[in-house]
DNA sequence: TCGTAATAGTTGATTTTGTAACTAACAACA
DNA sequence: TGTTGTTAGTTACAAAATCAACTATTACGA
């Protein structure tokens, strides 16, 4: 028998995450909106290629957990603002190669260290102990 | 001087909670679009007036944390579906109650039922103290 | 009490997302 | 080969979110 107590929305985690995801979301949303025009998705595809190098669409889907029209129109302007290159692959011509031109690199460069600045902020009120626990947490939810 | 030690995306908070965020709102946006028909926006109101009781449309806005654009919207969908009914204020006649009608309350009961038992299967494999602190940061992180 | 500012809520235009259908290329196997 | 199935990526259309402007009402101060 399932105990009957009342639902409790604060302690509903759907519900926090969702919250804490866009306060902290549109924040930093600010940052690479206002300096270069970036949409979220944008942004996401541009961390992943500057921090785990050349890959291909497909790829960055899987590993940023976006939808492939998502990724496939995020390319078109990345590229639009001259921050990604692609190249097709001889080996399997359905594919393309996508990597970040100088100038997305130095973007990468910014916003990454803005990030970290961000990131310490946030967490600069939380125990190093909290800290683990939540990431740990978070990326457990995050695991399908 | 700051650390200068390179970015790290899967210790960045927006991201990673947005992740976590998608992932489990996804998985139980079904259970209400499927029942229902309804938005995630719509299941908040129904929800939050289902907790607490009427109250106005700025203040459910203030307090689920959504824009009243939404809220406007979502209050006309819910009174479609019969969920919902307003009472304009006398004393202001700029605003208006809500509150749900039977039909909504049972719309309540049963998806906060089901609510409660996804939250149930989510917080499964996380130990209680795990729990506790991971709700402690959420709402410290949502708290702006 | 008149004029200005503020608040509650709605509406319309624009942007962004989601869904499904599509093209092109490859794979597997009779 | 050829035919069937799968995968990579794009595009078109519908659904939804965002942003700004709008109406109606109340609050407040000269």
């Amino acid at each position: 028998m399932t105990p009957d107590t009342e639902f409790d929305l604060h302690s509903f985690l759907p519900y926090l995450l969702n919250r804490a995801a866009e306060e902290t979301g549109l924040k930093f949303q600010k940052i690479y909106k206002d300096r270069y025009g970036m949409l979220r998705t944008e942004w996401r595809v541009l961390a992943h290629l500057g921090r785990f190098g050349t890959m291909t669409a497909t790829e960055i889907g899987a590993r940023a957990g976006v939808h492939k029209t998502k990724i496939s129109r995020a390319v078109v302007r990345l590229e639009q603002l001259g921050f990604l290159v692609r190249t097709g692959n001889e080996a399997d011509r359905r594919q393309e190669f996508l990597g970040l031109t100088k100038k997305g690199q130095a973007a990468y460069a910014d916003l990454s260290r803005s990030a970290q600045r961000f990131n310490a902020e946030l967490t600069r009120t939380l125990s190093e102990q909290d800290q683990a626990v939540l990431i740990r947490c978070l990326k457990h939810l995050a695991a399908v």
